[in-house]
DNA sequence: ATCATAATGCAACATCTAGTTGCATTACTA
DNA sequence: TAGTAATGCAACTAGATGTTGCATTATGAT
C-alpha cells in the first residue's frame, strides 16, 4: 500500500491549524474536481475556495495534482460496503450500485483520469492497483459465502467474478454514458452468475 | 453520428493547402497526445511539432481541446477489425486483443480522457457512444455467426458478449495497470462463452 | 492563364495564470 | 510562555495563452 508520507514532506507540527488546513485544502479540491474536472484545476481557485492563501498549498504539496494524489490517499481507501443478503446475485447487483456511485463521485473520477492521463506514473499505478486490490479482496466473500452454501460450485474464482461486474459497470458509466440501472444490472449478473452452480454429484 | 461541420466552421477553400493544413495539425496533435497526454497539451507544441503557425490554429480550431475533438471525429471512426477464424472463443480473443492495443494508442486514451474529464459535453457523450455503438454493432457479427453455425443459443445477445469482452479489457488496462496477455484472454472468454451453449433438442 | 480573395505566415502585442520570494503574523508544542 | 514551524500577505517574475494588423501565398472560379 502508498503512504501519505511517501508524497508529502514530513511536518514537525502535524496538528491543529496544519490538519485543518489540510483538511479544508483537500475538501475544496475534491469539490473543485467535481466542478470542473481534473484538466481544468488550478491552485488559485482550491485556495479560494478552501480559505487557505496559495502560498501555503505551493509550500505543502507543490503543484494542483499533488493535492489530488494526497486527497485520493487520503479518501480512496474508504472500500465499498460489502453486502450480505444471502443470496449471490442479489450481493452483485449491491455491489454494482456501490462501483457505479463510486465512479461517479469527484474522487473515484479523479482516479480514472489520472490513470488515463498518466499512464507512465508509477505511484498512480500503485495507487490504483492498491485501491482495487483491497477492493475486491474484500468483496470475494460475497462469492466465497455463496460457495459455502453450496450455491457454487468451489472452484469459481470470487476474484474473478467480482472484477467482472466492476468492469462490467465502469465501462458503462465511464464509456458509454450510460445509466446503472437495477434492471441492466440484474442482466449482467444473471448472465455472469449463470452456469457457475456446483455439478450434481451421483454417486 | 457526429459531423465534422458541426464543430469546425465551414471553409470555402477546404482542398490543397488547407487540407494538408489541417492533416499536418491533427497528426501533429495525436503525437502531442501520445507523448504528454491531453492535460499538458498546448496549442504552441502542436503548431511547431505540425509545422503550422500557431495563429492558424486558433484561427480554424480555437483551441487545444477542439483540435483534438476533431483528430476524434477523423480517426476515431477507424473501427476494430472483425476476426472470423471459425471458432467464437478465438474470434472473441482477437478482438480483445484488438480493444487492448485501441486503448494504447493516443487517440483512444484521448477518446477515454475526455469522457472521463468532461462528463457534461453533449458532444464527448454523443461522440463516444457514437463510436462504441458502432463498434459493437460491427463485433456483434462473430457472435451471430456462431448462432448460425449452432454453437451457441440464438436467444444470446451478441452485443452483449462483445461488450462484456471489452470492458474486461478496458477494466484491465485502465484500472489494474495489467497485461491483457492471450493466456488471461482465453480465461475471461472462456468464463464468458461458458454455458451458451444451445440446450439439446428432444424430439 | 489570370485574378479576386480565402487561407496562412509573421511579428508584435496584450492578457492571464503559474509559481516565487521576503517578510509579517499566527499558533503549535516542548 | 518562549522558540519556531506553519501560514498569511503582497509584490514580483516568468512563461504560456490568445489576439491583431498586415504581408504573403495559393486556391478555385472565370
Amino acid at each position: 500500500m502508498l503512504h501519505y508520507d511517501e508524497i508529502m514532506p514530513s511536518m514537525k507540527r502535524p496538528g491543529g491549524r496544519s490538519a485543518r488546513v489540510r483538511a479544508a485544502v483537500l475538501e475544496g479540491a475534491v469539490l473543485e474536481l467535481g466542478e470542473f474536472g481534473w484538466r481544468s484545476l488550478s491552485v488559485d481557485r482550491i485556495a479560494a475556495r478552501s480559505g487557505v492563501h496559495k502560498t501555503t498549498i505551493y509550500r505543502r504539496w507543490g503543484s494542483a495534482d499533488r493535492v489530488v494524489l494526497d486527497a485520493l490517499l487520503d479518501r480512496g481507501s474508504e472500500g465499498f460496503p460489502i453486502p450480505d443478503t444471502g443470496d449471490l446475485g442479489e450481493d452483485l447487483v449491491c455491489l454494482g450500485r456501490s462501483v457505479a456511485s463510486g465512479i461517479t463521485d469527484p474522487i473515484g473520477r479523479a482516479l480514472a483520469a489520472a490513470i488515463i492521463d498518466e499512464p507512465d506514473s508509477p505511484t498512480i499505478s500503485r495507487l490504483a492497483d492498491a485501491f482495487w486490490s483491497q477492493q475486491f479482496e474484500e468483496a470475494r466473500v460475497i462469492v466465497d459465502r455463496a460457495i459455502k452454501r453450496g450455491d457454487v460450485a468451489s472452484s469459481v474464482d470470487g476474484g474473478q467474478i467480482v472484477e467482472s461486474i466492476a468492469a462490467r459497470v465502469w465501462f458503462r458509466v465511464m464509456m458509454r454514458r450510460g445509466e446503472v440501472t437495477d434492471m441492466w444490472l440484474e442482466e449482467i449478473v444473471g448472465s455472469t452468475v449463470e452456469g457457475l452452480s456446483p455439478a450434481v454429484e451421483r454417486d
